[in-house]
DNA sequence: GATCGACCCGCGTCAATCAT
DNA sequence: ATGATTGACGCGGGTCGATC
């Protein structure tokens, strides 16, 4: 059942939906006023609730920023998302912080949940080259703790360092697989996991 | 011109959080 | 503990454009 959006209404949905990227959560109304040009917040408070009714996005009562986008199918429509490219990721040392820190990758919106933060990490080495990740590919990260076995996630290590590897969770310990028959699985019993890979870019270079 | 709906605003209020 | 600040909400009312 299509819902229609009123101008306003759709700016305001692909407002929060960006924001939510970039930052992994809600706006406040302040915030939403502000890009749309509007100096009341019980403009903004109108549309989010007509939004509600229509229940393209949820809101949890009495939360600051608690702003749910529901239907995803708006999310599609927007253009595009920009990410953030915040470092290079390499099999076992720590995240290298990209050249240029205002570095943004425009993606498409199919390419993220929409629900939680999203990064970009430019691959070094080819630890996970049998899973079609090469060097100087760019991964999309969803920022998440949430992962299931066989996820391909970046998980720090106690000693500091992040890697870029397939997660399964073993009775004592983590198996961190790197998909490259040359290299061994790490096996760690205290891993910190960042987020996991939700999408691939790569460009050719000849 | 009248009506209607979308959009917008100002003001007051309340609750949660922060600073002192 | 208390006052200030911030974020959210409700209410009443105004403007504007489309439609009849």
């Amino acid at each position: 059942m299509a819902v229609t959006l009123y101008k306003r209404q759709r700016q305001i949905v692909d407002y929060v939906a960006q924001y939510i990227q970039k930052n992994g959560f809600s706006p406040t109304l302040k915030e939403i006023a502000a890009a749309l040009n509007v100096s009341s917040l019980a403009t903004v408070h109108e549309h989010l609730q007509a939004l509600e009714r229509k229940n393209v996005i949820k809101r949890h009562e009495g939360t600051v920023r608690g702003i749910e986008l529901v239907d995803r199918t708006f999310l599609r429509v927007t253009d595009s998302i920009d990410l953030p490219i915040l470092g290079f990721i390499a099999a076992g040392s720590p995240i290298e912080p990209y050249t240029d820190p205002d570095a943004t990758f425009k993606v498409s919106p199919e390419m993220v949940t929409g629900k939680k933060r999203s990064y970009i990490l430019q691959v070094k080495g080819q630890s996970m080259i049998e899973d079609h990740i090469d060097d100087g590919d760019y991964v999309v990260i969803e920022e998440t703790q949430e992962v299931n076995n066989g996820d391909i996630v970046v998980a720090l290590l106690d000693n500091g360092l992040a890697t870029l590897k397939r997660f399964y969770k073993e009775v004592t310990r983590v198996r961190l697989e790197p998909a490259n028959s040359n290299m061994s699985p790490i096996y760690a019993t205290n891993v910190q996991i960042q987020g996991r890979v939700v999408g691939l870019i790569r460009k050719f270079r000849y």
